[in-house]
DNA sequence: TAGATTGTTAATCGATTAACAATC
DNA sequence: TAGATTGTTAATCGATTAACAATC
């Protein structure tokens, strides 16, 4: 349906780029056309999800067949804003930031860097790439000048409240934040985490809690397995 | 309450560090006692949300006073693991892949790096920092022999697959995605996604929202406005 | 004591899944 | 035509928020 300004569930949004990628490997191996089961068993989701998503986008399924990927790609890139160019800083030039400044994935997807930021007057200067190395303190005027949209944090959690603090002054209009810390902006700016040692404690627990139900169910004699493997298979 | 393996629910998973990294600060500061009020306000939750979540531990708040910080930290550090090590590989000696590998604050958090991966003849046996880059057909031995329990993949989109395939038969049992596509994984292995050009898309898609949302509020002539200033206040 | 704060139950909200008529 | 598949409504599930008795 696509009612314009309708912002899409949260949930909805984080599966577009799952399905953006599958769906465009499947064009490119010239397959014209994926079904909801398709797509749902590729991807890890139910069939229902699957319509209930592409739903809200302006394309139409076709009985029998399914959904045209070539037509799916192209609503969803649009949807997703994946044809305009974003323009972007990044503060903090450690491993992270310049990893980010260097990576051919962001231009590719049409997220330009205008700038890479540190406040070490050791490599403020450095070459990295193609960008050296600024002060913090020219980060507003670069802003403006340049008209960036979009920040990364990518310094150490203890300098990352003020980081952000100077972004939203400087103009920005939404954060990504790569340090592990918790840091706020006001709320007509836009906040998304993006920290990755937060994944990694979230990936070691689930792994934590597999073990200890493995152990758990080898360890207590079920009286009803039989049941139970009825209702798991 | 705490009842031994049973799964938090994910969103108060996601939390935790939220919760740890702020009340850390609070601790550091001196600071004893925090409410739920203050840390609903200070983390941007509800003060119900936080009591609910608090209530998943082993702590018991007081009455007139809250949480005590260091006590909070603490059971918040035990129930996420922090304080065991875990054991990784990084697949992909790229950019990002190396920023992993240097990046002190995966070793600070009790992530241990057991090697780096990657299959381009040109770098292999390169050093990076302690590392020397190793071929990918080295990785079962490797998990193997140091009981290696996570991967990170940090290695383009069309790799990607591949080397989860590699991780899964080499036994490993987590995952963590950083390429930006999605990868398949049997269901005996966690796989978690942490794909910052995801979280950059979803960035500028909350952005392009809210300037469409000011937009149209601003040419809509709003018959009820005072109504909906009252309720929004 | 009075008032603030917890822990927990109940109500609300939103997302996922199931079901099925309409369609090709 | 018969059967597969969509789009959508209704049912289920789970998470968040509200409310309030118990507590200090």
């Amino acid at each position: 349906m696509n009612k314009t300004s309708k912002m899409l569930p949260k949930p909805v949004i984080q599966r577009l780029p799952k399905y953006l990628t599958h769906v465009h490997e499947l064009t490119s191996s010239g397959i014209p056309w994926v079904s909801s089961h398709q797509l749902a068993d590729q991807l890890g989701f139910t069939s229902s999800t699957v319509r209930q998503d592409l739903s809200h986008l302006s394309l139409k399924g076709v009985s029998k067949r399914g959904y045209h990927t070539g037509q799916l790609v192209a609503v969803i890139r649009s949807e997703l804003g994946a044809d305009t160019r974003h323009r972007l800083v990044i503060v903090g030039a450690g491993y992270l930031g310049c990893a980010m400044a260097l990576h051919g994935g962001l231009a590719a997807h049409g997220f330009e860097t205008f700038g890479l930021f540190d406040n070490d007057p050791e490599i403020i200067g450095t070459k990295v790439g193609d960008f050296s190395i600024r002060p913090v303190d020219a980060l507003k005027h670069v802003v403006k000048k340049e008209h960036v949209e979009i920040g990364l944090i990518a310094v150490p959690p203890p300098a990352a409240q003020e980081v952000a603090d100077r972004l939203v002054e400087a103009g920005i209009k939404g954060i990504l934040n790569l340090a592990y810390c918790h840091v706020h902006a006001p709320k007509d700016v836009v906040l998304i985490d993006a920290r990755f040692l937060a994944s990694l404690q979230e990936l070691a627990y689930a792994i934590r809690c597999r073990e200890e139900a493995k152990t758990a169910w080898a360890q207590q004699p079920e009286p009803f397995s039989q049941e139970k493997q009825q209702h798991e298979s």
